[in-house]
DNA sequence: TCTGGGGTCCTGCTACGA
DNA sequence: TCTGTCGTAGCAGGACCC
């Protein structure tokens, strides 16, 4: 089914000269995706997620929306809205590896492939008109390959620029009730010149950039809808919300977004965080648990081929606070030994004596590792932890990640190594 | 009631060198 | 030599996205 927004009749073919951008969204995802290995939980409300006291959902069966859950909501109020719903507890590697598929049949289309997150990415076909035909049918059949391929839906959205796209798919995606799920059209269409038809009604919190914050401001000058927002100057909104983001919501409000589908997107941090499923008060766990994120961050640095100059420790204490300390380096580092040292100095600045619920350690101003000049402290460096880290990364990959990890990093719990996605959605109970 | 983990981008402030 | 200005880098925090 298409719905088409603006009048399709009279001429199906996308106008000459206007770009053709989709929005693929897949339905569900995660919870899709666990329905196909877990056929007989289809039909009951699934939640994928963590299940521990301060655990969030992840993502939630249509079965399970239908009782007002949705991703990020805590996984106690999701579990007293719905006691009888099935908790998993998501699979992040199994999920890249389906995603990675998915985005593999979106490169047969174009090789103009943004990914957005797993599940969802942007498509410019403008170019790929000769070869697939017009952009509404090359929509449809993405849908109908993805499903037969997968048997995963997705919802698409096309438009003639990527915010107008993400809002269609999201018009195109199938309702939860409590009747069961009801279809969505599966494609929605916002047709060149009628844009503002589609826009100008919806409330302004759809648009992208519009959190609780602005909302709350945009609330206090009387905006309710887009039109609402489009018919105030540009000046207001910026005096309101400052010069970038006040500029932008003014262009996105008339429709108008220039931004390009970018398949190469530069990593520009890399970063490490847990909530602990107690609060922490005393330094020397801390300072392990910190060796322990380095470690992870670190390595990513190295298997990614990035080198970093800025560490950045985050501290959220018990009352939800939350600080961040950074510093740079003299020159760029992948080395665990290294970030780790920063990283520990940053946090001997902190008090944690009221307790800390959550620690991350991050690495910012990325380099490309080939690209890297030595520094005179690195040129003559004899301490020999990069030959450390070779080893320690070699060792990982021949026996698996818990083989080998830092010895300031060990703790009565014994060795933890940690990995991207392994405590995704938050900590287990750990019963105490 | 309680609020994850991976990120990006922007703003305001301060320090510093030209 | 002193002072003001300007641009930039670094830092901290906030808001937002999936």
């Amino acid at each position: 089914v298409t719905r088409a927004v603006g009048d399709a009749s009279s001429e199906p073919a996308w106008p000459e000269g206007t770009r053709a951008i989709l929005h693929v969204d897949m339905d569900a995802f995660f919870a899709a995706v666990e329905l196909l290995r877990r056929p007989e939980l289809r039909g009951q409300p699934v939640i994928v997620g963590g299940d521990g006291a301060r655990g969030v959902v992840a993502a939630a069966s249509y079965e399970a929306r239908a009782y007002g859950i949705h991703s990020a909501m805590p996984s106690v109020q999701a579990r007293r809205r719905c006691p009888h719903a099935v908790f998993l507890p998501g699979d992040h590697a199994h999920y890249g590896e389906v995603s990675e598929r998915v985005m593999t049949l979106f490169r047969e289309v174009t090789p103009l492939v943004e990914p957005l997150s797993l599940d969802e990415a942007f498509l410019d076909v403008s170019g790929a008109r000769r070869l697939h035909g017009e952009a509404i049918g090359v929509a449809h059949r993405l849908r109908a390959r993805v499903e037969e391929t997968e048997r995963l839906t997705c919802s698409v959205g096309v438009a003639s620029n990527k915010f107008l796209a993400k809002l269609a798919s999201e018009a195109a995606k199938p309702r939860a009730s409590l009747a069961g799920p009801e279809p969505g059209e599966g494609v929605t269409v916002v047709w060149p010149g009628a844009e503002l038809d589609f826009l100008h009604p919806l409330p302004v919190a759809r648009l992208w950039g519009v959190g609780p914050a602005t909302l709350a401001k945009l609330e206090r000058l009387g905006v309710a809808t887009v039109g609402d927002l489009a018919a105030l100057p540009a000046e207001a909104l910026v005096a309101a919300l400052g010069r970038a983001h006040g500029q932008h919501l003014h262009e996105l409000s008339h429709g108008r977004d220039d931004r390009a589908v970018e398949p190469d997107r530069v990593l520009k941090s890399v970063g490490h965080e847990e909530t602990f499923a107690r609060d922490h008060h005393d330094p020397d766990t801390l300072g392990r648990e910190a060796v322990r994120m380095s470690d992870a961050v670190a390595s990513r640095l190295r298997r990614a081929g990035f080198v970093g100059r800025t560490v950045t420790l985050k501290v959220r204490f018990a009352d939800f606070r939350t600080i961040t300390r950074s510093s740079t380096l003299d020159g760029p580092t992948d080395v665990s030994a290294d970030i780790a040292r920063e990283a520990k100095r940053l946090l001997d600045t902190i008090d944690p004596s009221q307790g800390v619920r959550l620690l991350g350690v991050s690495v910012s101003n990325l380099s490309d590792d080939a690209t890297r000049q030595l520094t005179l402290d690195e040129a003559v460096r004899e301490d020999g932890w990069e030959e450390a880290d070779r080893a320690i990364d070699d060792i990982r990959a021949r026996f698996g990640r818990q083989a080998i990890g830092p010895a300031s990093s060990l703790g009565e719990t014994g060795l933890r190594v940690k990995q991207r996605g392994d405590q995704q959605w938050g900590p287990e109970d750990t019963g105490e």
